[in-house]
RNA sequence: GGCGGCGUAGCCAAGUGGUAAGGCAGAGGUCUGCAAAACCUUUAUUCAUCGGUUCGAUUCCGAUCGCCGCCUCCA
């Protein structure tokens, strides 16, 4: 039985569908104006690691993820950049999602635009309107949040206490109480992107994209909403407000919140350069798999302290999964299965769903993985794997990899045949005991990208 | 100042009121012509510091120090 930790009772709290067997959840994306740094991935592959654990329990999931396209920032530097915001933001967003392919991310079921939900956004407004929950200042419109009783309620700040204190001196906006926020902005220059709209010229505010698409996409009450934790206050504060205030409905049943990716011990900062975007990590030789692995290897809730030392020893750790996937693959066992080994699959599979079952705890999922790595592998010296437990184990591997996601696919290219002939010919220096020749072809072969094994069953190789 | 996360071996880290998972790195060994892969042994009398509660605390309480986040439309 799954269970996650909800920030808004900050208790574990078993998890359980509002609707049969479908998830509904929602997740803060992007905002378009740079490329996504690591920081910002860690976010969103815990999220994809919640989907996947999901599917893999048997639910069905419905999972919406936003794309934030008009934003101060994004209006600042399209300017820079001498662009149009469609074609600003559309290299971005383009940008992002490759990222998450590389990362091996799975795409949401929807990817809703802010810049296209405004008629949404109007209908929102119109609804906090009736309700008394707007009122209208040099030109934009706001929420007061002395009108929803229960704010401050996800974040834990009270709102008589430090919000009343809170710094608001360099405020551009009139507004009535310094902790209302704006729901729809009057532009400032002439050259901002707008929409006309009962509520007058402008665009829309943060806080107020997010209400609008997540309930257009998976109703006004749904299960889990996600992102970092930065974002508990202000932004999902508000969309608590936004939503209930408009609806009289709860919002969403449970908070997933990630917490924040230290870099080499330090905090991660654009302005000195302490920060890495997946492209830079690339380029410095390191695979996808590796930065995902490291990402998820530590859980969710818990602060991790990127390095590039661990971004080796994540390498290392893959290697290790990946040997012994091919190990097992190409073990030629007996027919039937071993009692035993058979115990040990289902020991492994029962320890990682019981770290995954814990708030995702992946770090003890991932322990109960290597331990049956290693049972296994001892199992293969001793001749005890028959064919039925390599197919279990194979089995195995795969629907705890759809859920890492780190593994990838068994590597089923052919070689040349030019390389075939050298292997051919190396064996046959070895048996005439020529190993100097042997060795020539060995290290030919390496140059080449291609590392040989000599194993009982014949000579294995694998790329790089 | 207020709220929250964290401080465990060389590194990344899990964890529990009853005596420290897992990964990486290191050392020794088995196997191998040599490697590789794999396996075995080994690496924290100790869990930031100081007090307290307890038969017993890394785990609970208090204080202190340090890192990080939020309180400003930053994952």
């Amino acid at each position: 039985m799954l269970k996650l930790k909800n920030t808004l009772t900050r208790t574990l709290e078993e998890f359980k569908p509002l609707e049969d067997n479908l998830v509904r959840m929602y997740a803060c994306g992007p905002t378009v104006y740079d490329y996504g740094h690591i920081g910002n991935f860690r976010t969103f592959v815990a999220v994809d690691v919640l989907r996947r654990y999901l599917k893999y329990l048997g639910y069905q999931v419905r999972h919406v993820m936003n794309i934030t396209d008009v934003e101060d920032k994004i209006i600042r530097d399209m300017r820079a950049a001498g662009k149009g915001l469609r074609e600003f933001t559309e290299f971005y967003t383009a940008e992002f999602l490759k990222d998450l392919d590389r990362l091996n991310i799975e795409r949401p079921e929807v990817l809703p635009r802010a810049t296209e939900h405004i008629a949404e956004m109007v209908e929102l407004m119109k609804r906090l309107a009736e309700r008394g929950h707007t009122y209208q200042s040099d030109g934009s419109l706001y929420f007061p949040i002395a009108s929803f009783p229960t704010y401050g309620r996800l974040s834990g700040l009270k709102v008589e206490g430090n919000l009343a204190g809170a710094r608001v001196d360099v405020d551009e906006y009139e507004k009535a109480d310094a902790r209302d926020f704006v729901l729809w902005k009057a532009p400032k220059e002439d050259d901002e992107p707008r929409w006309e709209t009962p509520f007058g010229v402008g665009r829309p505010g943060w806080h107020l994209e997010c209400s609008a698409m997540s309930m257009k996409y998976l109703g006004e009450s749904f299960d889990i909403h996600c992102g970092g934790v930065d974002l508990v206050f202000p932004h999902h504060e508000n969309e608590i407000a936004q939503s209930e205030g408009a609806t009289g409905r709860p919002f969403v049943r449970s908070w997933f919140h990630v917490e924040f990716l230290q870099l080499e011990g330090e905090r991660m900062s654009k302005s000195k350069g302490n920060y890495y975007t997946v492209r830079m990590l690339l380029d410095k030789g390191y695979s996808a798999d590796a930065i995902r692995y490291l990402l998820l290897s530590v859980p969710y809730r818990t602060p991790l302290n990127f390095t590039l030392k661990g971004l080796d020893a994540a390498t290392s750790s893959l290697e290790r999964l990946r040997n012994f996937r091919r190990r097992v693959s190409n073990h030629r066992g007996e027919p039937g299965s071993n009692a035993r080994v058979q115990a040990l699959v289902e020991q492994g599979r029962e320890g990682f769903e019981a770290g995954m079952n814990d708030d995702l705890n992946t770090s003890n999922g991932l322990a109960a993985v290597f331990d049956l790595v290693r049972d296994v592998n001892t199992a293969m010296d001793a001749g005890e794997l028959r064919a039925g437990d390599r197919e279990a184990v194979l089995t195995l591997l795969g629907k705890i990899d759809a859920v890492l996601g780190v593994i990838g696919e068994q590597q089923t290219e052919l070689l040349d045949p030019d390389i075939e002939v050298m292997i051919e010919e190396r064996n046959t220096a070895r048996r005439n005991r020529d190993f100097n020749r042997a060795d020539q072809i060995r290290d030919d072969l390496a140059a080449r990208g291609i590392l040989l094994e000599d194993t009982p069953g014949g000579t294995k190789w694998k790329r790089r």
